[in-house]
DNA sequence: AGCACGCCGACT
DNA sequence: GTCGGCGTGCTC
């Protein structure tokens, strides 16, 4: 009898993504197997494609006549779990993608996957003859050779690296010590470790405190009975991390694996180091900038049970373990674990799927957490775990709310408060260290009022308007209403009304000017863009060779700076009124985050959260850290707007270079979304510009549809999507379901 | 997507 | 007569 696969083609297309069968020939019989990746000729040119079998039968339901043989297996021999077939299925359904676009999200295949060689040098003769063989270079001046023997004295075994660089020789004289039979040169496969394991000390696991111990024994206990999922709130420096270790130390035990998701590497190095020097050559780690190469290698050891722990940013959910006993999301909250990219996956939502399909548990962690995941926590869904108490003590951290319209009022025009100014030169002086922060990212700007603090906002939104330069003018980028720049305070009349565009940069400028004696360094996109200029800056600042660290979001993650005894946030309204609803959301987060910062040594830490409405929830809320306060305030009004998690939004970008025909299919779309929208439960929002409405020569356009039902907006996409593409063929349409970043 | 087929106009 | 434009349709 004849055996037949169901295989997925490798071509990212939606009318091909479908089952293809193909018969298997006898000599693969006994090693096809679901999961693997095979090479088929295809289409009416018979071209060699990669192909995943995901189904084995005998009978096939397709003319026999017509269905091809698969060619070889291919190399790499990679398979996949049958469960992450599933799970790509799923990813089809939820993320309206093609079922081989989340193939490919998941297997390492399809680019250049090389094993790395290094040549290992052994010595092949006796100490004592190497000896004889050193002085004898001496004597002749063979320098080269003589610094090679010196080095091979005290290392008879190393890398040709490591003697390459510690002896500045070069690679011929290692051939001639090998022609001369001194040394033995052998080609090895290496796996390449972005983490060099060995360098970091071990540690054995910690005390935990009472708190710590109930979520531990609660999530231990429950291990493999359910699918459990625990929502860790826990604030800064409860020990979150001691948690999930021990949580994983129990899953190891059992003979499971572990995967940690964490926001991006560079800005958690801690975290990585602790995981490490805990668990040392289990973990493995994958990085941002890992080339496929270091990407693979970390993939097979996984694959291979080499390692039982994967730690790694969103795309480490997929991480090919077989008996998955937990999965960490730490800081889950972030907006990385969002592709933007298609499939344009959640990382939270892929782990909890992943988790119900292979029975383990998830346990999601934040000092702040979104307001989706608390929401479902508040409603039992989650289960909530809090860690209130301070697991290391630190000192207390006191913070301080200024509100600018004060400092005007009393003629100081400048970016610091005079609070700000005399903290500033009060720590100079006892050589303490300053953190300003300043989160200005993207080209938001929002206009107010510097007398009474009023935010110019749309009539028909809660959204403030966005200045744009072009034409002068204030417009709404959720409904798209438009009016002149005013020239002076809608609410309060006074002519201090302008738009608010100062950047970290000009911050420097008046850090030197006000502050000469100042050593200052300076931390955002612009100053980071060279590699490693990322941990220059921040070792840099730990070894004190600067006093004050100015920068945008990137230096409020989890770093340790115990020298630092001030956080000065100099526009804490930046963040808040952009277009985008989950604006509070991220400010209150990233000021919890940044005074945070302060007074994590031995020495009392101050904060100073400069304001023009100081009265805002998420500033008042972020004093206090008082996460709970700020939810209430939050769910409200998102409750009252219909945002999430009380909606789902689908965001429809438009883009072309033609803006009157982009302005007109926009128009145009809209009401063909129309006549579908009301039966579907679908509301649908704009047309209106996007955030950016420009990006190289392209304009942009956005129309946002809102549903109570997520599937509801699947269903749009999946029915409707390809028919509005053909027919507005000239325009670039781009969709993404719940983004986190308002388009 | 990507390739072959095919049905038309401009050339050797 | 035939070379090559791109519109159409199919891929196990």
């Amino acid at each position: 009898m004849n055996t037949y696969v169901d295989v997925i083609v490798d071509v990212s297309h939606s009318s091909l993504d479908r089952v293809f069968q193909y018969l298997v020939p006898t000599e693969l019989l006994n090693e096809i197997k679901i999961g693997m990746v095979v090479k088929i000729p295809f289409g009416k040119g018979n071209k060699i494609i990669n192909g995943y079998i995901i189904g084995i039968t005998n009978k096939p339901n397709y003319d026999k006549s017509k269905i091809k043989e698969i060619k070889s297996i291919a190399t790499n021999n990679i398979t996949i779990e049958a469960h992450l077939i599933s799970l790509a299925v799923w990813m089809k359904e939820r993320y309206a993608c093609t079922i081989i676009s989340a193939l490919r999200t998941l297997i390492p295949l399809n680019k250049k996957i090389s094993k790395k060689t290094e040549k290992e040098i052994t010595l092949n003769i006796d100490i004592e003859d190497l000896q004889k063989y050193i002085s004898i270079w001496n004597e002749k001046n063979y320098s080269a050779l003589y610094r090679a023997g010196r080095f091979l004295m005290d290392n008879n075994k190393c890398t040709q690296t490591q003697i390459i660089k510690n002896t500045n020789i070069s690679s011929s004289v290692l051939n001639n010590l090998e022609k001369k039979g001194i040394i033995k040169i052998i080609s090895q496969e290496i796996i390449r470790n972005p983490y060099n394991v060995s360098d970091i000390e071990r540690t054995d696991k910690k005390m935990a405190n009472q708190e710590q111990h109930e979520a531990i024994s609660e999530i231990t206990n429950n291990l493999g009975l359910d699918n459990q999922i625990y929502l860790i709130h826990g604030i800064t420096g409860s020990g979150k991390t001691e948690v999930y270790m021990q949580v994983i130390e129990k899953v190891l035990e059992k003979g499971q694996q572990a995967i940690v998701l964490i926001p991006e590497i560079s800005l958690t190095p801690q975290t990585v180091r602790s995981f490490i020097s805990r668990f040392g050559n289990k973990v493995g780690v994958i990085h941002s900038r890992l080339s496929s190469g270091e990407r693979y290698d970390q993939w097979r050891l996984a694959k291979e049970g080499k390692i039982s722990i994967m730690i790694g940013p969103r795309s480490a959910i997929f991480a090919p373990f077989d008996n998955i006993g937990i999965i960490i999301i730490d800081e889950e909250h972030e907006m990385t674990y969002k592709s933007e990219i298609s499939p344009k996956y959640h990382a939270r939502e892929v782990a909890i799927k992943r988790a119900q399909m292979t029975g383990a548990t998830v346990i999601l962690g934040s000092a702040t957490p979104s307001l989706e995941t608390y929401y479902l926590a508040s409603q039992g869904v989650y289960k909530l775990l809090e860690l209130n108490e301070k697991a290391v003590s630190t000192n207390e951290l006191s913070v301080e709310i200024i509100d600018m319209r004060e400092e005007l009022v009393n003629g100081n025009k400048s970016i610091f408060s005079n609070k700000l100014r005399e903290e500033i030169e009060s720590k100079l002086e006892k050589k303490e260290q300053i953190i300003l922060f300043l989160n200005r990212r993207g080209y938001s700007r929002f206009v107010s009022c510097r007398q009474c603090g009023y935010v110019v906002k749309c009539d028909n939104c809660d959204i403030p308007y966005t200045y744009h330069a072009i034409g002068d003018k204030l417009i709404c980028h959720y409904c798209g209403n438009a009016i002149h720049m005013v020239d002076k305070c809608p609410s309060c009349k006074s002519k201090y009304i302008k738009q608010f565009g100062i950047g970290t940069q000009k911050v420097e400028e008046l850090v030197k000017k006000e502050f000469p004696q100042a050593r200052v360094l300076r931390m955002d996109l612009d100053t980071t863009t060279r590699k490693n200029s990322f941990d220059e800056i921040l070792s840099r600042f730990r070894n004190k060779q600067a006093d004050i660290l100015i920068g945008t979001q990137m230096i409020a993650k989890g770093h340790d700076f115990p020298s630092v005894t001030l956080v000065g946030v100099l526009a804490a309204d930046l963040s808040l009124y952009i277009s985008d609803f989950r604006a509070s959301e991220r400010t209150f987060s990233l000021l919890t985050q940044v005074t945070g910062r302060a007074g994590r040594g031995t020495l009392k830490g101050r904060a100073i959260i400069q304001s023009y409405t100081p009265e805002h929830y998420s500033i008042t809320k972020s004093k206090l850290q008082d996460y709970k306060g700020f939810y209430e305030s939050e769910i409200e009004y998102r409750k009252l707007m219909s945002y999430p998690p009380f909606s789902n939004l689908l965001f429809i970008l438009l883009q072309s270079t033609n803006e009157k025909e982009l302005i007109s299919s926009s128009f145009q779309m809209k009401r063909d979304i129309g006549l579908v929208a009301d039966k579907l439960l679908i509301e649908v929002i704009g047309p209106s510009p996007a955030n950016i409405s420009k990006i190289k020569n392209n304009y942009r356009r956005v129309i946002i549809l809102k549903s109570k039902e997520y599937k509801n907006l699947i269903i749009f996409v999946n029915k409707y999507m390809e028919r509005l593409g053909a027919k507005y063929k000239d325009i670039s349409i781009n969709i993404d379901i719940n983004p986190q970043i308002s388009y």
